[in-house]
DNA sequence: GCATAAGCGAGACGGTACGTCAAGTCTTTCC
DNA sequence: GGAAAGACTTGACGTACCGTCTCGCTTATGC
């Protein structure tokens, strides 16, 4: 035996929970449908995670644990096409929207979220783009939460409030109006 | 009397509704609770709304009702700051927030709120911005969605994602940086 | 319809007590197998009866509504052993059994029990007796307490120590023996 | 050390039964509770007894190993006087109660408690009265099961039922009823 | 006198029932 | 006679223990 019975409940219950989200939804989401599918015990669960919530996110985690990457060889926009599509991508699954429902709603799972995806995601961003930008020659004077606050926004706003998943076409037009604000132009601002 | 009971019953569940809501927020808020505090029986309640959503809806379109207005006499940016400000102001309320965390979650309220806000309020966007740079003689063959999506795009993610109420220098700054990537560039703006 | 829903459901739900308390015996009976069987929400009987104990103290007392009578025009013996066999076929139904168990274990079901069963079967008996003493000429000094203990002492042991229903004969022979304590000896103790 | 381990475990189960049973009462005690009172894991209660309810048995019999003895030297009154107090007092603990409560619902237990308990006494009981009757020239007509009925039954019922504690007084009255009884009346019955 | 297996504590496990809560429906009462 | 009040069925909640079952860690024999 490889692994012990705790992990493989675990990931039972993971697997039970994304199935359950992907079949009805978060909003019907129940620990005992959970518990039925996972062939556990309500309290087994509970044991391991104080609220649906928090199943969720762990759900959310696994699935998505390994991150996107930015390739320093390739360009700007390139690269940040990328990391939107996969964006837009991850949370326009029934996992993702629903990730993103419970953050809404619930602080604590926002703050967990934030420390172990968000803001991990936005430093690897923060700081490709720095990089990106000082090889360019791009004068950094620009704000670069704002810059990615406002590739961002877009798409969660679109997935979030307009029910749309941001296509290629989208997402390559917000880049390069992005791009096009932080351009050298001929004599500056 | 210059009210139906009707009428002054729907207004007191409204009410009740809002109060429930910032005193509990939306994931507590229950039906029984507003009937209570509205002196008022469920079934009073499900004769006019299906939903705690729909209820919810109502609430803030009755507080909400009254909308913003551009101002075609002054500029661009001060327009657009006092219009994301607003929106940063209504959407940082409980109100606002638990309208938000139902859209994200209820397709059928989202429907809806898009037809009696969302909808509108783009448009008026929309016609603004494209007589304004008509006015201002740039030339319109940007998109405008993704314009007015990165300008609100940011602003919804700030306050659903981030838990913050984005203050007028990140606002500025923000239209400062949208309308950067639209202006001719080498005249400067 | 000549009886609110109300009134039938408790009814059902006495019924359904009874039942499963034949089928599983005190021990084995739960609010929800009493639900299922009644066809009803475990909070409908929730909302009436606060412990599976009330429950059955309730459905106890509609059972045995109707009290046995005493009849003046008989036998001190003769009435004693009627009432005694009437007493011991009660209390060895599962019913009875399951109502004393309670009563054993259940101060505050002991309490109700005393008051709406206990003390008016000890008060028609007491003063039963005392008549009968008077009119037969038996003189009053010996403790009509004790007595009746010694009476129905010696059932209920039977019943909830040695599990044996106590028949005819035992009764007759037990009512002979108290009753040979009062009978005016030649010379007394 | 003069004791193995498992003997010691043994004890300390039984002491943290007890404990737990007058801390608690027999309806919520728990094989959980007993396990963590006496340092145990529950499958080591487990191991030596199949149920809650033999374990109360063997506590109880462990407290009352040493059974009160007859003296026929004095006479019937005193030491039947003697007996039921005994009786009494036992069975007005919390232990003494909850055996009682078991006997009542559950027929194995009680079988056991007739077979380590009752039917040793009562044939001590039972002797006693029968040579004591002879020698004092009381003809043995009479039914010895009956008398010792008449004086337990009583004992148990208010103990059982009325929640009382006979104090000597009760005591001493019943055992001259049934005992009045059984004298040779001038002329019988 | 050391190995070796039995017994042990700890506590996770699948379950069952608990008593509570609110949902949404249905019935009765009262105006 | 129609709306308000509130009792209903339902189903999930989160908890407590049940009795079973692995785990390593004693401990106390038997080679």
């Amino acid at each position: 035996m490889n692994q012990t019975k705790q992990a493989r409940n675990k990931e039972k219950i993971l697997e039970a929970t994304i199935n359950e989200l992907n079949q009805k939804g978060y909003l019907c989401l129940t620990i005992e449908g959970i518990a039925a599918e996972a062939g556990v015990g309500k309290a087994t669960i509970y044991r391991w995670w104080p609220t649906k919530a928090h199943l969720v996110l762990d759900a959310f985690l696994m699935v998505t644990e390994c991150a996107f990457q930015f390739d320093s060889s390739d360009s700007i926009k390139s690269n940040f096409v990328d990391q939107l599509k996969n964006l837009a991508d991850v949370f326009s699954t029934t996992l993702g929207r629903s990730m993103l429902a419970i953050i809404v709603e619930d602080q604590e799972i926002s703050d967990a979220f934030y420390k172990s995806y968000l803001s991990l995601r936005r430093k690897d961003s923060a700081s490709f783009l720095q990089q990106a930008m000082e090889r360019e020659g791009i004068k950094a004077e620009v704000n670069i939460d704002i810059l990615l606050d406002m590739l961002i926004g877009p798409i969660y706003f679109r997935i979030l409030i307009y029910k749309q998943t941001p296509d290629e076409h989208f997402i390559s037009e917000l880049v390069d109006h992005v791009i096009a604000g932080i351009l050298p132009a001929c004599s500056g601002k």
